[in-house]
DNA sequence: TTCTAAACCGACCGCCCTGGTAGGATTTAG
DNA sequence: CTAAATCCTACCAGGGCGGTCGGTTTAGAA
């Protein structure tokens, strides 16, 4: 699996943020309800993206958090990397310092890492599609769609904006 | 972490059977000897590829494997779903009969699941830059590249062949 | 015929990460 | 003062990952 579930919750939280009017504080409890996910954990996971300074908060009674830029500004792969780290296909693009064997890309003498051209690729595919959608994207998207399964038009992302 | 060691290893393994001119059988062995591999774990990597139909095996002394077809015709995205497993950004991808709370992307009525269009474009993003790769080009790759670190213009796929 | 190099197979195992819980401390509106 | 909320740290069970081990089978060579 590529992404944890941090990712999924992290997103689906800054989707109902950006169905809120800005500023205005929506609290962790009203969110885990209305997702079914459990309060506690979401409290980790909207304390990366607080850190991140993707959302801002407010604490004490009827704070909350809200979105700190309008959702248009926002792309997803911001609010991934907040989540999840570095978007890192394989162990050694994050941990340069590896010991142990699994990765010898190491800029040695002799031949060229083939594989970290590979990896090197499919992390660009991965970030581009991130970057070519955008949170407000992904709010109108869950607002609409009474009826329609998957418009199958707007998947076609990921790939350049050309 | 994207992908495991699993990749990394059956990656280099193929790329080291493309090495060698057809039909010759290659011993795990010397494999696992040029690469710096644990020979037996090696073996449950190339199980992997030899069930996909990738490789093929000759017992017995003076056994080994090679390519069952030519490097040019070998993709990357083959390679890498046989040594994965199905490319699924998210857990619910996978396993539709999600049990946990992690994944309600049900046909439900109500609104369209806005995370799976995310992830269902970051997907088609990895797919498309593995697709675009075959096994002849990291070859070729490894094989040059005595001096240059990483030509630039070589690491650009991902983007559709167009 | 026996030895040896290899592919094959399945069980096992320690480590770490993930997903989640618990319990509290702090802030603020009413 | 109290309730509602953010914030923080520690803790824990389970599972997957990377890897090992021992053994069986196959086939070439001496």
């Amino acid at each position: 699996m590529i992404f944890s579930s941090k990712a999924e919750y992290g997103v689906r939280l800054m989707i109902e943020l950006g169905r809120q009017q800005p500023e205005h504080p929506t609290s962790l409890k009203a969110i885990a309800d209305a997702e079914g996910l459990p309060l506690a954990y979401l409290e980790q996971v909207v304390a990366r993206l607080r850190r991140a300074g993707l959302v801002m908060s407010a604490r004490g009674a009827h704070g909350g958090y809200w979105l700190s830029r309008p959702a248009e500004e926002i792309t997803m792969d911001e609010v991934v990397q907040a989540l999840e780290g570095a978007i890192a296909p394989m162990e050694c693009f994050v941990h340069d310092h590896t010991e142990r064997v699994l990765c010898s890309h190491m800029p040695d003498a002799g031949r060229g890492c083939a594989t970290k051209l590979l990896w090197t690729r499919v992390q660009g595919g991965i970030i581009r599609s991130l970057q070519n959608t955008t949170l407000a994207e992904l709010v109108e998207f869950s607002g609409r769609s009474e009826i329609q399964p998957l418009p199958a038009e707007a998947i076609g992302a990921g790939a350049p904006a050309s």
